[in-house]
DNA sequence: CTGATATCATTTGCATACGAATGAATTTGA
DNA sequence: TCAAATTCATTCGTATGCAAATGATATCAG
């Protein structure tokens, strides 16, 4: 399906419809979901390489018990973006590993409080300067400058 | 812990530090990885609401092997950004929903052939149209100038 | 007060995603 | 040539990620 083997009137029609954006052929690598997917893996690549025995979703657990202190699960979910089915198996497995503990709300007896242990508190302070160092690597292919931008509109469509 | 709280000495240290980009918290919420799941989930979330019976590396594969014809399963992975273990059950639901066949390759038989069959050719053709509304929808927070700086950052960054 | 709704958590099922190990086939290099 | 290294595919184990169903509890509306 070469473009030298196309009739005249393919090719007049190929011309007037380049005219808005080639809308004939369609460019896997140029969609946004899909270099978004490739992005995401690369950082995820990355923070594996820096952070081996935690993924992202286990540290964006534990960053965000180690600044608002303890909560629901159902709130720690809606705080990093996880629905309550993801946010259960990621508690469970730092719960195993003496990372977080649960307990029952006094009150609201439907709501389990999550909050870090001491070695919870420990592992997110001591990683907290990695998760920098992953950002800064993530983000090296840009300028500074490139990077405001960046930030500013993949805000955007967050 | 809020700010109000602190000692006049640990004032001083956080005006100090504030002058190199606030070191001392760390915010979940505005690293780059995090941000990067976000803006991640909501484009799946809106090929769902569009393309319900196909998943985007589902959608993926068929389009790659639209593009470009028959190829190894290995050779798709690399082209789709997936590995082969995360290629390999992708090929096998959309074998067994007949929009994809596999044969062996006559020459190196360690390869296994895809390729569209007529159906899953009629399937991507029609999905095609959809795919590029879900992209325009993805978009839809940016500009069109700042789509173009969105896309050509994002892509040094994947 | 109480029936309808809503919220919180759990469970199941399905679909990526990837590291590691394995086996078969091919290619390379001394 | 032939042993070593590489490539292709598969399998296993673990970890998200989400829809849907369920059960327990809490809130709301009349």
């Amino acid at each position: 399906m070469g473009r030298f083997e196309m009739s005249g009137e393919d090719n007049l029609l190929r011309l007037v419809e380049a005219e808005d954006g080639d809308e004939n052929n369609y460019h896997l690598q140029d969609q946004v979901g899909f270099i978004l997917r490739k992005a995401h893996q690369r950082h995820v690549a990355l923070f594996a390489s820096h952070i081996g025995d935690l993924t992202p979703p286990q540290f964006a657990a534990l960053a965000k018990l180690h600044d608002i202190g303890e909560t629901s699960q159902n709130q720690l979910g809606t705080l990093i973006a996880m629905d309550a089915a993801t946010v259960k198996g990621v508690i469970d497995r730092l719960k195993a590993r003496g990372l977080v503990e649960v307990s029952k709300h006094e009150v609201d007896k439907r709501r389990l409080l999550v909050n870090l242990t001491p070695e919870g508190r420990a592992a997110i302070e001591r990683l907290i300067p990695l998760a920098r160092t992953i950002t800064e690597e993530t983000l090296a292919p840009l300028t500074a400058k490139e990077t405001a931008t960046f930030l500013r509109l993949l805000a955007k469509l967050a």
